[in-house]
DNA sequence: TTGTACGCGTTATCAG
DNA sequence: CTGATAACGCGTACAA
């Protein structure tokens, strides 16, 4: 009753074999129902429950996915765990969660654990395709050997698995819009990185639609943010002070609702007032986006259906790399860019 | 190449025997380096990977810890498992995360299978002390039988496995103290739901720390807010407008930062200056503290250092319920009481 | 230095 | 309806 309770302790103590007390577990048919009961009995007294190890090694499945991400930290990332999560316990799966040391690639040792815990699939997310291709492409192909991959990337990325995409093109193109149609006309983007293929891919979107609209594509308009806070606070006062003020943008796009977090309190304390003075859209509909001052105008990518999306792919599995692309991203119209709240949604 | 490549397809094809493959995966010294090479030769060739769940079966451990919470959404638990993964990590542990279903308890089902997976430990963290005590015991009971069990819960808590608490006297006591030297005298608190373990502990102790202090404890001075913002919102909105303008407070203590965050809002909708009419402070000194508008004074529990710890009672899994006490709440002084940013902490 | 053979816990097959 | 027994992939005595 103490160490690990086995099939042979129960089968033993019940007086039948091995075989019976499976039966008994798995609810087969074939069993006296006097004898099941007595069974039961001992396992309950026990309580015995079959070991996931011994089962995959006879069985082959796992019944476990993969999901990797930087960190859960994060807001988003936590979006599309919570959503792949629960589409894969919906489905019998169990998840396990990977995080990668900060900008870390996809190391040897991830691969390895992987491989090690013959997961029935990964779902990759983010962050990762600023890595070397090579490195990138090596490890997916070893990681195919053994399960099927699947990766939430952007469009541009070409890597041999599964790619879901969220709709990077409207997530540049629906603020830019809003903001146009609001009268603004020099619009500025505060966003990631360039370096990294989402960051660019986003930045190429968004000049593309200021064309567009015969918009000033000036490229002062145009500054790096990171990813949190801090580095909106930076864009901010690096865009506008390097700026005469009558070339100030009138509008600005951030990277995401954490970045936009922090260009407010920076045109704040800059003495601006928003949305009069400047207005700004975020992305990513974060919960707080209601309570920011004035209340977040913001772009919601719905990343849990492309979660939910990938897991499903995943657990199909279908040979052959489907390309799926998402649902449409949704503007969520709140108060930061100085918009009637019975706005219609353009075009 | 194709399908899972075992240890047997290596020692044929390099014409050894698995022992002799094992040594190699292993490092084993006793190999010559001939033969090491030649082996290492097919394992690469294959990509090949021994398999967790046959060494499990052989070995005993599985080198994986569970990490039970309600949803990786909340800020707060994700900072636990965050600190828990990186700390399971670095002993050569991964970690397992279990979600449950918003309030439910701690389901057969996740007992389940928590045992059919043979974890080495698991972690129970918050918003489960509110359960029936007899289901919840029994699980842990039947939990014992195969795996060490600690829990991040509230001091009161009678559970019997290792229990970490964080420090709720003092994250109650720093913010009305620091209240009170500011010249408070009516002092609030919105906290969660008087129905779990968890928030009618912190309402004691703030009850307590008033009276300590000789201020009134006004029962209209405490009331529900859940844990979210709009609960937050609904809070303010019931406690003021139920209370003559006199005898409004001129302090609130909110619940954590998000519920700070829902009040905030309702304040300034009221007509309310901040901090001038009205101070505040959250609890957890969530990164968007410094980012509203005033910036959040905050209590810090430290969530990290209590996962920190929980992982390491853990894997030493000294039998004996330990009961750690941990590193003290700190408050993080904004400016949402009005505090000079000189301030000093209080004794 | 290398190989043989058994055990780990479970399920499936086949015989009774 | 029930019971042997092989097989799953690996590590480890033990033997050579």
């Amino acid at each position: 009753m103490s160490g690990k309770v086995t099939i042979y302790d129960i089968a033993r103590e019940a007086g039948v074999s091995t075989a019976t007390v499976t039966r008994v577990v798995r609810g087969d048919a074939n069993v006296r129902a006097s004898t099941r009961e007595k069974v039961q009995r001992v396992i309950d007294a026990y309580a015995y429950t079959p070991s996931a190890s011994a089962q995959h090694l006879e069985g082959g499945r796992t019944k476990t996915l993969a999901v990797v991400l930087t960190t859960v930290t994060n807001l988003y990332f936590t979006r599309i765990y919570d959503a792949a999560y629960w589409e894969a316990e919906a489905n019998g799966y169990s998840v396990r969660l990977f995080q990668t040391k900060d900008n870390a690639p996809i190391s040897r040792e991830l691969v390895d654990t992987l491989i090690r815990q013959r997961v029935d699939g990964v779902l990759f997310v983010g962050s990762i395709w600023s890595t070397d291709r090579r490195d990138l492409n090596e490890a997916l192909e070893k990681l195919r050997l053994y399960m099927p991959v699947a990766a939430i990337c952007p469009p541009g990325v070409q890597l041999n698995c599964i790619r879901i995409h969220s709709d990077l093109v409207n997530c540049s193109r629906l603020p830019v819009r809003h903001l146009h149609a609001l009268g603004h006309r020099r619009i500025a983007f505060i966003g990631g990185s360039m370096q990294t293929k989402d960051s660019s891919k986003r930045g190429e979107n968004f000049l593309e639609e200021l064309r567009a609209l015969d918009l000033p594509d000036d490229p002062a308009y145009h500054v790096d943010a990171g990813y949190d806070a801090e580095g909106g606070e930076r864009a901010v006062l690096r865009m506008l002070s390097g700026l005469d003020r009558r070339r100030w943008p009138t509008g600005i796009v951030a990277f995401n609702d954490t970045v936009a977090l922090g260009a407010i309190k920076q045109l704040k304390q800059m003495g601006l007032h928003l949305p009069e003075d400047m207005a700004i859209i975020g992305c990513d509909n974060q919960f707080f986006c209601p309570y920011t001052d004035p209340p977040l105008t913001s772009v919601d990518l719905h990343p849990e259906e492309l979660a939910t999306s990938a897991v499903r792919e995943l657990l199909v599995a279908r040979e052959g790399t489907a390309i799926s692309i998402m649902r449409e991203s949704t503007l969520i119209v709140r108060e930061s860019c100085g918009a009637a709240l019975s706005y219609r949604k353009l075009d």
